[in-house]
RNA sequence: GGGCGCUUGGCUCAGUGGUAGAGCAUCGCCUUCACACGGCGGGGGUCAGUGGUUCGAAUCCACUAGCGCCCACCA
């Protein structure tokens, strides 16, 4: 006999199985045990290892971050079972804007850098009502505090989860070896040339004052109007263009018209005066002026949008720049350089009215004097526009001129797209929204921010004799500085005395993008620059889980930096989430305020139960926020539950599977796990469950039903043996099986007969159960089985009898068929309460149900 | 404006060429020797629309509509 199960071990079932407090209880056992520590010693081929992204810890957790990580656990844990060590860290994204508004809110402060250190500055114990102005050392440890204390919430809750993550390694994106692998990663491609500075036009938040990248750009729909505007020739004549913004023709450098447009094409070359401001500006053509668009004439003001940049640069037109940092209108001297004017006058006291205003006010005065010279033509035409906002920003992009540090990657788009290509995408459409990104790239990745709460640019500038800054020869610390901090540490060969002064040095004040250091998270995660071993076991890394809503940005800044630094992708596949949606069919958001909160969530439908329905959202797929599927996964956990007690309360007798439909049982089994296997190495882990749930239903709704009575030895003590074992070997693959997805109701089954975690058993193969069923083919009995179960239940519930009101049973088909049924009729028999079976032979297949006492009432059979 | 995805019973979704499926909900029946967080059974859909390919289309092709998302230099 093939007997693969061991029961060495006495069986504990308890009377009245839960899932209440199964959580805690394995968790807790989980960390004590060391279940999924990651052993970096095994060979690089036989690891798993995950770039886990790392949830900004500024804010909670919310649904859609239990159902992605989900996914990817049920991944992680599948790939344990099947041998492989899994390395699967932990990450917080604790740097950047979110934490630093987080707790501007939450302890009512606000960062100043020209102040300096206060060491014993605490916090009020209320926020006050006016924030209180402190340094950015002291800013930065408000960060560090409140984001320590988010961490542990997060990781109770993924704890709460089951996430098998090893909780040893874990990273924060601001901890110092981010810091190091940011710093050093930046000087290496400022050494080979992919990352320069450069004073340019630049994406500009004026509420946050910092630059933003193409990619943290949102579009948004806004009201706004089309202003019809005379500009004069200085001769004679005029031309009208159209505006959106016609605050900004203090800053009109040219006009721009289409070389054929026939209109326009004999003031190519001429000059034209600006309203209010008596600016000479030349007409110049340009392709990507649009004839069909307002005019057909267009003003170029720098900068009021991206199209202006492209005309401003490939014109070569100057610069009259209006906006400052704080998005209003600076003061300037209007008949000077560059602000030349045939009325210089009439223009500095027109302009005045604009200074210190933002672009909304400018944009009213402005009008009112248009209206007065009269050179507004008819009336605004209001429409409706997207208009460029920050992600994150409240008012619409200016754009500022500014000194900004650039990665390259426009020279690398062809690079890009083949590493597109080269990954594997789960699912495979998602490599469409990266190559509309990386083929719609408008220029290099700006990836310094004006802010307090990130990782600095390691680069100092010499200060020149005068007090100016030498841009051009930064001075670069040795990497075996790092990580350091321009503010505070010193460059080498200078003393801190020089700081700011004629002849030393100055800190390049800036701290990097958020996504220049998590497009690192490999690297971070795999110890690149302090354990070479590790990073040579884990990297590449096997799979990047992410949502689809930061392709562009993690996804994307991810395969570039390793594309950059290593010359290979990060990861073979990437597992692209969905969102979760709220039952409007719209993406929940906090904003919307329909938001639940995870833990209660998790406490009441129970973490198997919410894990059950994340693994209903297939990679890519958006999914409904759906309580109805976490109380059927709920059920299915408790159901385990119960039917495990079934078959274990009885192991013997026990002995070889002999019965053909306990054979047949097994065999089909096999086939499911074959179809299981398949799904889940392509990262189809819903169709898995589909089918292995299914199938356990039927296990339990039919073939428990049909040898209930015999593994209770009703038919003798062989029989029973054959039933004991293949309810024992079913048990235990459905356990593995279930494994993945409900962690804790399977981990709890497992420990009542069973050595070792189940997430640490072999994931089952097919060859396992057939050793155990045999080679005949019986699954044709079992399928026999349960449909003549069906029908004869069908029957009798039709006549309106009970499941236990005794009947005669009457096959009527083949011979063929008949053999069949014999080969279960004791079985179907006692399964349902038959007092006699009767064969005979007929043309075609029938089951005739019949009643067995006269004395039984019959009720009138239903319409 | 370009692209991607979706459209199947009241709800949530499977199903990629061969007589429409599941769960939930609903209706009827059945309790206590695994489970009432249970069991058995029933009813319910012209598979968004139009046209085409095919012996045969929910499934392939074209177009249309609606929804969602991504992208776009949007004067």
């Amino acid at each position: 006999m093939s007997d693969a199960i061991d029961l060495t071990r006495p069986i504990q079932v308890p009377e009245k199985p839960a899932l209440e407090g199964l959580e805690k209880k394995w968790s807790g056992r989980w960390d004590a045990d060391g279940t999924y520590r990651f052993d970096g010693t095994k060979p690089r081929g036989t690891i798993y290892s995950i770039d886990t992204p790392p949830p900004t810890v500024s804010g909670s957790l919310h649904v859609g971050h239990v159902f992605s990580f989900t996914h990817t656990d049920i991944v992680a844990r599948y790939q344990r079972m099947r041998g492989r060590e899994v390395f699967y860290p932990m990450g917080w994204d604790d740097n950047g804007l979110p934490t630093e508004r987080r707790v501007q809110n939450y302890y009512g402060v606000r960062c100043d850098p020209s102040l300096p250190y206060d060491s014993g500055f605490t916090p009020p114990e209320k926020p006050p009502k006016h924030p209180i102005s402190i340094s950015r050392p002291n800013f930065v440890e408000l960060c560090t505090r409140l984001t320590v204390e988010d961490e542990k919430a997060f990781e109770h809750l993924w704890r709460h989860l089951g996430l098998s993550v090893d909780w040893t390694r874990t990273y924060q994106t601001i901890d110092r070896r981010a810091q190091r692998v940011s710093q050093a990663a930046f000087l290496r491609l400022l050494k080979r040339g992919h990352a320069y500075q450069l004073e340019a036009p630049t994406l500009w938040d004026v509420d946050f004052r910092t630059a933003v990248a193409q990619a943290e750009l949102e579009d948004r729909e806004q009201p706004g109007a089309y202003h019809r505007v005379r500009f004069r020739r200085p001769d004679a004549g005029f031309v009208e263009i159209e505006t959106t913004r016609p605050e900004l023709i203090p800053a009109c450098v040219a006009l721009v018209a289409h070389p054929e447009d026939e209109r326009y094409r004999p003031l190519f070359g001429s000059e034209m005066l600006t309203p209010l401001f008596g600016v000479r500006v030349p007409v110049k053509p340009h392709p990507l002026a649009d004839p069909e668009k307002g005019s057909g004439i267009a003003m170029i003001c720098t900068f009021g949008d991206l199209a202006d940049v492209t005309w401003w640069r490939e014109l070569s037109l100057p610069v009259r720049a209006v906006i400052l940092p704080n998005g209003t209108f600076k003061p300037l001297t209007w008949g000077t350089a560059g602000w030349e004017s045939i009325d210089a006058a009439g223009a500095q006291q027109a302009y005045d009215q604009l200074v210190g205003t933002p672009s909304n006010k400018a944009r009213a005065k402005v009008l009112e004097l248009l209206r007065e010279s009269g050179d507004l033509v008819g009336e605004p035409r209001p429409i409706t526009h997207a208009v460029k906002f920050y992600e994150k920003g409240d008012r619409p992009l200016e754009i500022v001129t500014s000194r900004q540090w650039f990665i390259k990657t426009m020279e690398f788009r062809d690079a890009l797209l083949a590493r597109g290509r080269e990954l594997t995408w789960h699912p495979e459409y998602m490599r469409t929204r990266y190559e509309n990104w990386v083929n719609g790239l408008a220029g290099d990745w700006c990836i310094s921010r004006q802010r307090f709460f990130g990782v600095p640019f390691p680069v100092w500038y010499p200060v020149r004799a005068d007090g100016s800054l030498d841009y051009d020869r930064p001075l670069l610390p040795d990497e075996s500085r790092l990580p350091l901090d321009p503010s505070t540490d010193v460059p080498e060969g200078y003393a801190a005395g020089q700081r700011d002064q004629p002849n030393g040095f100055t800190g390049d004040p800036d701290v990097m993008d958020t996504w220049a250091t998590s497009s690192l998270t490999p690297q971070i995660a795999g110890g690149w620059l302090d354990d070479p071993d590790l990073f040579e076991r884990v990297f590449p890394m096997d799979v990047r889980p992410q949502a689809h809503d930061i392709i562009r940005t993690w996804l994307f800044s991810t395969v570039l930096r390793s594309h950059l630094e290593h010359d290979v992708l990060p990861w073979r596949h990437a597992a692209i989430s969905g969102f979760v949606l709220d039952p409007d069919r719209k993406k929940m958001s906090k904003s919307k305020g329909n938001v639940v909160t995870p833990m209660a969530l998790l406490e009441e439908h129970g973490s198997d139960g919410v894990r059950y329905w994340a693994a209903s959202g297939r990679p890519g797929t958006d999914t409904a926020f759906d309580p109805g599927q976490m109380k059927v996964g709920r059920r299915l956990a408790t159901k385990l539950l119960n039917a495990s007690k079934f078959a274990l309360l009885q192991t013997e007798p026990r002995g070889p599977v002999t019965a053909p439909v306990d054979r047949g049982m097994l065999q089909n089994l096999a086939g499911l796990v074959r179809f299981a296997t398949e799904k889940l190495e392509d990262y189809d882990y819903t169709a898995a469950l589909d089918q292995i749930e299914k199938s356990f239903w039927t296990f339990c709704d039919d073939y428990i039903e049909l040898v209930k009575s015999r593994r209770y030895g009703d038919h003798g003590p062989e029989p029973a043996a054959s039933a004991n074992a293949a309810l024992l070997t079913a048990l235990s693959t459905y356990l593995r099986l279930f494994a993945p997805y409900l962690p804790f109701a399977t981990e709890e089954v497992w420990s009542w007969w069973q050595l070792g975690s189940v997430h640490r058993a072999p994931w089952p193969l097919p060859a396992e159960l057939l050793a155990v069923s045999g080679d005949s083919d019986d699954s044709r009995v079992f399928r026999e089985a349960e449909h003549l179960l069906g029908e004869i239940r069908r029957q009798k519930s039709l006549h309106g009898w009970k499941v236990k009101t005794p009947v005669h049973v009457v096959f009527e088909g083949d011979k063929e068929k008949l053999a069949i049924v014999r080969l279960v009729e004791h079985d179907i028999r006692a399964a349902v309460t038959a007092v006699s079976l009767t064969f005979r032979s007929g043309p075609s297949f029938a089951v005739i149900v019949e009643a067995a006492e006269v004395a039984a009432p019959t009720p009138e059979p239903r319409a």
